[in-house]
DNA sequence: GGTTTGACCATAA
DNA sequence: CTTATGGCCAAAC
């Protein structure tokens, strides 16, 4: 069966929602959770289509928290977006999200587990 | 309808 | 370390 199919998105958010504040996802996790971990560039495309990722523009008038969402080697992404980047960086950091001067999360501790 | 555009992950060389 | 490749394309224009 396809995970991926009309409505992803709203998948997706769904899932980025469910993540705690002051933890933290990988794309590879959401795309788990929606079914198969292959989809991870769906989850990246799906965040990357928000209406309005860094103001105030949030998905079906809920907020999703995708700054919480970062890759599996515990850095921001948002490579093509620096503003994104930074906005993100803002955003954990204000959360409680330690995050070493690498740029690094500490996925071990701070690993949201959406089971 | 076709074309473009994307914020990934694991693996291999 | 870099780069290339394949993996379920879907949404927006």
């Amino acid at each position: 069966m396809r995970v991926v199919g009309p409505g992803f998105h709203e998948k997706v958010y769904r899932a980025v929602q469910r993540i705690p504040p002051g933890q933290v996802s990988t794309y590879g996790d959401i795309a788990a959770l929606l079914g198969s971990s292959q989809v991870a560039r769906h989850v990246g495309w799906a965040l990357a289509s928000l209406p309005d990722a860094s103001s105030g523009r949030p998905y079906n008038n809920v907020s999703v928290p995708w700054h919480r969402v970062i890759n599996a080697k515990g850095t921001i992404s948002a490579q093509d977006n620096p503003l994104r980047g930074s906005e993100q960086y803002k955003r954990l950091v204000a959360e409680g999200v330690s995050i070493t001067a690498n740029g690094k999360i500490d996925l071990q501790n701070l690993r949201a587990k959406l089971i």
